[in-house]
DNA sequence: TAAATACGTTCACTTAAGTTAAGAAATGAT
DNA sequence: ATCATTTCTTAACTTAAGTGAACGTATTTA
């Protein structure tokens, strides 16, 4: 297991056997089950996670429904909002499968920076290339329609439209799920036509 | 001109003579008149801007027409996406107004951090916080109509809507300028009745 | 200053998403 | 295995955004 976050890391720097040896001891590995929730809205925490693997998503609730605004899947950090501002948390967060994940503190970070100032680098790079990745995405949703941007998820993220029920993803695209469910059958009839 | 820069770090971390002599030698403060292209879709650049006075903004031209998707303002910092990804642009960049900016380079910003490892710090958290805050604006904007969006943008930036020419304002809500002009009469009408 | 260009609004028409409701299919729990 | 719940689809109707065009008003710029 612990080599699925090696692999990755190997990827941005280079780690030696002390720094590896540091990360393992810090014990942060944890497994939940589908449909856990790990973080509700109003509650404070201080915990970011980094998905090992499974899936997770953070969802509102806004007017009685569910709105599903991202998914988090292999080696995908999320630091939640709550967590940088200090507020209690807008949204929830739980488990779309049955999840592998790393659990991080601030306190934890801050050790591990002053121990290894390697890790800050490391979460530097890591945040602003989310960052950028994130940027456009935002770009293409504003600059398309549900249908154009369900079709681009079909090429971008095959596996969520196979691993994440249908109502989670259409407020994903930004739409009802009924809308979803035309969408598609609309683009089934082009495909015959 | 300085003094708006320090007074922002100042907000996240403490600067020594030493470190605030070393920026104000690296001497990347320029001024740009309004309209001036900053990039252009199909170059490659290694530069991030930092706004210090004036708007900048990212736009796409889709289809013949330009497709604004962001605005960047006083304080606020933006590392394309071509210099994280080292690939031409896939945007353009240019000032909406007369524009002082702060220009960086992944070299100069790696020197810095290998003389004040400070300044990896301070990046970190900056881009950690924007990335937050990013995806609050992405959830917010999944999550409510065309006419929510501009009654929040209202609330939130009510400078843009001043310094802002419609039809870029419209690309940015995710509308056509026609639904803009729409969207706007509906909402007066609302206020009148 | 005159002509050209860009910008914002309005209108009529088309297309697609929101809404409400009903029923079928899949999933989970006892 | 059965029942209950959740999920997905379909349909009819409403509402709002997209489209194409026209018009008046800045703003450029020649």
């Amino acid at each position: 297991m612990h080599d699925l976050l090696f692999d990755f890391i190997s990827k941005y720097i280079a780690l030696t056997d002390d720094e590896k040896n540091a990360i393992v001891s810090l014990d942060v590995f944890r497994s939940f089950k589908k449909g856990a929730t790990l973080l509700k809205e109003g509650q404070k925490s201080n915990d970011g996670y980094f998905v090992l693997k499974g899936c997770i998503r953070t969802y509102y609730i806004i007017g009685g429904d569910e709105k599903t605004t991202a998914f988090y899947t292999e080696m995908e950090a999320l630091t939640p909002h709550c967590v940088i501002n200090k507020a209690p948390s807008e949204y929830y967060i739980s488990c779309v499968e049955d999840t592998i994940l790393i659990f991080s503190t601030p306190d934890m970070e801050a050790e591990m920076f002053s121990k290894f100032p390697k890790f800050e680098s490391l979460c530097r790079i890591l945040a602003e290339e989310f960052l950028a990745k994130q940027q456009i995405n935002f770009d293409e949703f504003k600059t398309s329609s549900p249908e154009q941007r369900y079709l681009n998820l079909l090429q971008k993220r095959p596996d969520l439209i196979q691993r994440v029920p249908q109502h989670q993803l259409a407020s994903y695209l930004g739409i009802k799920p009924q809308s979803l469910s035309r969408l598609r059958a609309r683009i089934l009839e082009k495909d015959k036509g």
